[in-house]
DNA sequence: CCATAGTTTTGACGCAAATCAAAAAAAAGA
DNA sequence: TCTTTTTTTTGATTTGCGTCAAAACTATGG
């Protein structure tokens, strides 16, 4: 899995260290017994990470690459949740947490590096280790903050103004991902974006 | 404040114990260090408990009456964003939880029987009490269940469905309240909703 | 009780975005 | 390289919802 076997060698483990002290001011002794609760995968691009209707068993931090949540509703199409890049960790959270079947999909959008880790493992570390437990409470926070914003979007402004703020607040989705992305992100169709982005 | 001084024998406090024993196994013993941190207030219809831009100092545990939060847009529009009956706290929680200016309102929208706490007060309750920290850790992930929730019916359905949707999952918000209050929460204008329920 | 204010309904019209369809462009494979 | 698939753009049409305005209905207070 890792190149040499030793985690702690890795270059991926050496991106979660980094972000974990960065951030959490994650605490260097813990190192091993931490990471070896992380298993790494290296995925294709479009690959289902996790089915809707069943329950999440694990969550991804993505050391490279790029992970979109999505639901697909009773007309077939599908809805973009959240998208997330290098540094965050992204799972059907709703279902991680309560262990019930998932109303979402979680798929990779880019050809992906994550480090995968089991819902049991993940809540051990959230309550034995201040670094996790922070990192947990800090992701709930941050994930209401990030809904209260799309929801504030989508009641008040027209699919232009929704793009434009976008390209300000989350400019990597614009400019990494197709349209068709972008456009399940914003609520719109594909159609529509290309027309709101040629009339400037 | 409380009818007799005493927290422990009024029935506002009485509500927030029985609640908290019911879905947070809250113990006895505690009562009294508790809910000396509460506060009741009584307040009419359409008061402000919170205005955007400032840090939201307090949480209301709701005994009686309803209480939303809303936000005004640049239009100066109101979009509502969460409504909460009895048994509920509410509070403008990004600022609330990270002490920085709100970007929403709370207000009530009936004449309602609060029990309010301390930011500062709250928070060492959540640290030093299982019930309150486990009263937190559920509010959160309860947050992002509805946050989600709205937001795929923004995202996927008309008005009307969406109309048909909350009368079947919070009723009361449709059964309480009037027009233009649902209508602000569907995140249509009330002449949307008129129609939109004539033509059932 | 009436008077005034607030809420809900109805009507006429406009526009943003959806839909269906097909062409053009770009990317991926052989 | 040329072929095939996928993505993006353009066109014609429909539609759901907003806007503005006025009427009907419902509260509320003096």
């Amino acid at each position: 899995m890792t190149k040499n076997g030793d985690p702690l060698l890795d270059e991926n483990f050496q991106i979660l260290h980094q972000f974990l002290v960065n951030h959490y001011s994650f605490p260097d002794r813990d190192s091993r017994h931490v990471f070896n609760k992380f298993q790494f995968v290296d995925v294709k691009k479009n690959t289902t990470l996790h089915q809707q209707n069943q329950i999440c068993e694990y969550a991804y931090f993505i050391c490279q690459g790029c992970v979109r949540t999505f639901f697909t509703n009773r007309k077939g199409e599908e809805n973009t949740r959240y998208i997330a890049f290098e540094n965050n960790f992204v799972s059907a959270f709703s279902s991680f947490i309560t262990q019930t079947p998932s109303l979402e999909n979680v798929q990779t959008l880019e050809n992906s590096k994550l480090l995968k880790i089991k819902q049991s493992d993940f809540f051990s570390l959230v309550n034995h280790h201040a670094t996790f437990s922070k990192l947990y409470l800090h992701s709930l926070e941050q994930a209401q903050v990030i809904s209260t914003w799309r929801l504030e979007t989508m009641l008040s402004m027209t699919a232009k103004e929704r793009y434009r703020d976008l390209l300000e607040r989350m400019p990597q989705i614009v400019l990494r991902l197709s349209n068709k992305q972008v456009a399940s992100f914003l609520g719109i169709t594909q159609e529509s974006l290309s027309r709101l982005k040629a009339r400037k």
